[in-house]
DNA sequence: GTCATAATCAGACTTATTCTAAATGACGAA
DNA sequence: TTCGTCATTTAGAATAAGTCTGATTATGAC
């Protein structure tokens, strides 16, 4: 009893889509595409996907925590016009992490990286 | 009009608290200090204090967020035993930046670090 | 089929933050 | 000084994301 519809179902939405969605945009999907679950089962479905590493909670400071269905290491810049949040591949240095190891004394577990600036799309327009 | 005593208390909590607090334990250290400051009011001021570049805003994954007098660059890491943030004073080098511009075609202006572990304190204890 | 257990559900609740509408206060002009 | 204006403060209501609850519904081992 692991991988109920319901999960399976939350857990196609956020493989599909290509935007690191919200649980409100897991939810309209899940309505649009005819299927009716409740919130609670929703955000429970994230919280069992997310123990078992098969997705990861985004917190970009916006309110909305995001989802993310790729699990390799990797970062997100946010367009601060917008407001699309696309994967950040670049890989941060090895002597950066031994430096604030160095720096700070803490015993570091792992290093977030949020960036933000005008998307593509967007440096375009006026 | 612009400094009123108000905003001038919250700033001052701020700048003398050394671990960034969020706006309920601004409002607490008023109250603890017998001034009597509306909720509504020290939001509107770290509003205000945040336009006018005094302090800055952090929202570091957590519910609350957190408010910073120290406007150098800097970024910042979380105790993930005992809650505590502390500043993170390496600087990222620029050829990173200069990477995040050329992977993502983005027009970056600026990038935010949040590490997290275990503090030097935690790290004792077992 | 029975029973225990796990998952789902609707809706109530919590918490951080924002909004509203009324009261207050500062300032300049008359 | 007295007014009028306009920014600020205030208490409390409203909002929004997320969590919790208690009842209901699978599931599947026996
Ligand atoms: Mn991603
Ligand atoms: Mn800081
Ligand atoms: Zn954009
Ligand atoms: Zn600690």
């Amino acid at each position: 009893m692991k991988l109920t519809p319901q999960r399976k179902a939350v857990f196609d939405v956020i493989l599909a889509s290509r935007d690191h969605p919200t649980a409100a945009d897991i939810m309209e999907h899940l309505r649009n595409s005819g299927q009716r679950v409740s919130y609670a089962t929703v955000y429970n479905s994230l919280k069992y996907l997310t123990n078992a590493q098969l997705i990861r909670e985004l917190k970009i400071g916006e309110s909305a925590s995001r989802y993310d269905a790729r699990m390799e290491a990797h970062h997100h810049i946010v367009c601060e016009k917008c407001g699309r949040v696309d994967e950040l591949l670049t890989p941060l240095p090895n002597e950066y992490w031994q430096a604030v190891t160095k720096d700070t004394g803490y015993d570091v577990h792992d290093i977030d990286i949020v960036a933000r600036g005008l998307c593509p799309d967007c440096r375009r327009q006026p």
